[in-house]
RNA sequence: GGUGGGAUUCCGGAGCGGUCAAACGGGGCAGACUGUAAAUCUGUUGGCUCAGCCUUCCUAGGUUCGAAUCCUAGUCCCACCA
């Protein structure tokens, strides 16, 4: 068996942990755990890397457990922000909450015979705490000085946002779910991104100071690009796990579109890939980089993983002919397969016959509103089935309708909607 | 509880009675160049029935021919003091 730590660390994975001693523990069969908090309808590609961690954890043979904060949801995990956020209301987290779960369930293996991974929620025993109890019995150990010496309190206080009472408990809640996974699952490791760092360590001194057992941690490096932007941001919208917030094609294009700089460092950290096979693909890219292997690869990983099979060869299927330049002997049929996860509208025949061009454009979504779609279309970036069209005042023909039911609106390079005629 | 400071368009941040849909920077979008790269350059960045009009500068009122700018009340935030 593997050393897991060695694993993490060939792979850019490791950061740091909390004591040396981990690196013997973890010679054995442990249990380990990492949180998610509902703050979305689904994860987002930045949790992924919190997943691989686990997924390594199991494939080295450890117990891990996904929980799913449908306690620490409602509170708001002040790490990493800089400033205050909105309390969910609890319709939100409950929502939310079963998304994450529905997420997290296709990623780990809940039937492996050594160990079968599982997933828990926070709540289940948070909700059993009143509060004078939950300051008493916990509350009691933890000392300001130490709580406020946290990089997250910190960074908060020195902000002019400053931060609410609310938020600054939040580790508490955290660090005592750790001690409840150590009671009650015999948990002796809990993993994240390294702004979970003060998270983790309250968690940690939390068992010593009450069980004077063993706990450790350990942290990822947060994920960034070249340009140290958070990794998993589209046009500052977030990259979903959930193909109903982000299509199979736009997800496999997120990944197929990473700079070269950093696409070697995140086939690591995202793919199994075994690091020979991904050394070739850094060889190869010195070569010929336009051929965008590695690339080609992380997208085809990844979107495999997420979406399985299907919604690969649909994304794949997609980005061929999107990429494929012309459109010349595409039937509807064709389109209508291809684009099937490709955002789209419907709509009938009399609105869009006759109809400016424009005026389709923002009311397919392509375009956030009319005077957007007007931009769109002066800036010479506004195509109707790849053919460009520079006419503010161009009105929809019958001609452009492929088969008359179905027209492809594109926006740029790479942002596309399929218009189809209902009816 | 006291004192002082603050809330501006995606973000930061100017503006302090008209010439403000609001400087500047970041980000975003688009174009050129490319490899669906990077870097760079250019344009653009509230909405609409678009040479015009409409809704914006925390909220609600008020003063003015006219307010993001002045007054009143309220809400929230920050700092220091208690």
């Amino acid at each position: 068996m593997d050393n897991v730590i060695d694993v993490l660390k060939s792979r850019g994975l490791f950061e740091d942990m909390t004591s040396q001693e981990l690196y013997r523990h973890v010679a054995s069969p442990t249990v380990v755990y990492a949180g998610f908090d509902p703050t979305s309808s689904s994860l987002q590609v930045g949790n992924f890397v919190t997943i691989m961690g686990l997924a390594h954890f199991q494939r080295c043979g450890h117990k891990v457990v996904a929980l799913a904060g449908g306690a620490t949801g409602m509170i708001g995990d002040p790490s990493g922000k800089e400033s205050e956020r909105k309390l969910l209301t609890p319709d939100e987290v409950a929502r939310n909450l079963e998304g994450v779960r529905e997420n997290l369930s296709r990623f780990l293996d809940f039937n492996d015979s050594r160990a079968p991974a599982c997933i828990v929620n926070n709540n289940d025993w948070m909700s059993r705490f009143g509060y004078i109890e939950f300051l008493r019995d916990i509350g009691k150990h933890f000392r300001m000085g130490t709580m406020l010496g946290k990089e997250s309190v910190r960074a908060r206080m020195e902000s002019d946002s400053g931060m609410s009472y609310c938020e600054f408990s939040y580790q508490l809640i955290q660090a005592y779910d750790f001690l409840h996974l150590w009671d009650q699952q015999g948990c002796r490791v809990q993993i994240g991104g390294s702004d979970q760092w003060g998270n983790i360590t309250a968690g940690v001194e939390l068992i010593r100071r009450l069980r004077g057992g063993e706990a450790y941690g350990m942290t990822f490096p947060i994920i960034c690009d070249s340009n140290g932007q958070k990794f998993g941001k589209s046009a500052g919208n977030a990259i979903y796990l959930d193909h109903r917030r982000t299509s199979y094609y736009d997800f496999y294009q997120f990944f197929m579109r990473i700079e070269d700089v950093d696409v070697i460092r995140f086939l690591k950290i995202f793919t199994f890939l075994p690091l020979e096979e991904i050394a070739e693909l850094e060889q190869e890219m010195s070569q010929a980089p336009e051929k965008r292997l590695p690339q080609r690869k992380l997208a085809e990983e990844m979107t495999r993983t997420v979406h399985g099979a299907d919604g690969l060869t649909a994304a794949m299927r997609a980005s061929e002919v999107l990429f494929g330049g012309s459109m010349e002997g595409l039937g509807s049929g064709d389109l209508l397969k291809v684009f099937s996860n490709v955002p789209s509208a419907e709509m009938p025949t009399e609105r869009i016959l006759e109809a400016s061009v424009v005026d389709i454009a923002a009311a397919c979504g392509l375009c956030k509103s009319k005077s957007d779609a007007r931009r769109l279309v002066t800036d010479g970036g506004f195509y109707v089935n790849n053919i460009r069209v520079t006419d503010v005042a161009a009105k929809v023909r019958g001609d452009m309708l492929v088969d008359g039911c179905v027209m492809v609106l594109r926006a740029g390079k790479k942002n596309f909607c399929l218009v189809k005629v209902s009816g």
